[in-house]
DNA sequence: TCATAGATTATAATTATTCTAAACTGTTGA
DNA sequence: TCAACAGTTTAGAATAATTATAATCTATGA
């Protein structure tokens, strides 16, 4: 999904109907410069905020969940409070602020490529996720 | 903690009371030779399993709290779904095999180490995690 | 236009976790 | 040794994120 698209093409082009709903909640997602890290709760506050008007919190889940299959969001593991999404798909690590709990995406040249020289037998690798947890310099060690 | 230790001593060093609870959940974790991946779910019905009596949930979720403060345990994010934990507090990362839901550790070499070349001004590093998803070769790619 | 499969919705249900307040127990010091 | 108190445990209630349900609605293809 890139910026200022066709996103009822696109949808229907994955499977998807392009519903109203849908389709400005591409909008909310895809339509700006950088990655957005987000929770449900801040997507649904999104909606209500930039479009004025509020859809029902289980089609922000089930949107969420369906955009992730497809392949549009990624889930990022951080804690079990809640989940994060990224729109940002590609493979990439974070940083995640443990003061303001942000999440921040590494740049390729912020660390070096993962190297896993152990195979687990008859097993795939299906990801390889690195989270640096960051936190001000003055405060809580963990 | 290491194998076959003195909880009560310990407990006590570290400014928990050793009570009859934390001293068995202490039996159940650390009495064992290689290191526990486990859910609270996992530790409570491992306690009823093989003490053959049953602590209040709470008092779980309480002890296992208290002894990741006390640096006993490693919290392990995977999903939003539920809270993994880690008998082993060395800095190590992990194998996650999405079939079976189970954590393996790596061992040093099966990872170069991490190099971050970028800070975050501010902000010191807590923690780096790796998290290596993996599943069987013959279903889904995810 | 119509039928229908797929979506949305409000709400209930579920699940992991935390809170609460009462009862209980280790520890300290007289 | 024992009273007193702070720290713990406990059952159960409360909370929060998420999922399920079932009725209504809507995109789509005939």
């Amino acid at each position: 999904m890139t910026k200022n698209f066709n996103f009822t093409e696109k949808l229907r082009e994955t499977g998807l109907r392009p519903t109203k709903q849908r389709v400005k909640i591409c909008e909310v997602l895809f339509n700006r410069e950088k990655t957005f890290h987000f929770t449900i709760n801040d997507l649904a506050k999104k909606i209500s905020e930039d479009l004025n008007e509020k859809f029902s919190l289980a089609t922000v889940y089930n949107t969420v969940h369906a955009f992730k299959d497809k392949g549009y969001l990624k889930e990022i593991a951080i804690n079990s409070d809640k989940s994060y999404f990224d729109t940002n798909t590609s493979s990439h690590h974070h940083f995640y602020d443990e003061d303001t709990h942000e999440l921040i995406d590494c740049n390729k040249d912020d660390l070096d490529t993962i190297n896993i020289k152990k195979n687990i037998t008859g097993k795939k690798i299906n990801s390889v996720e690195v989270l640096i947890r960051v936190a001000s310099d003055n405060q809580n060690q963990n």
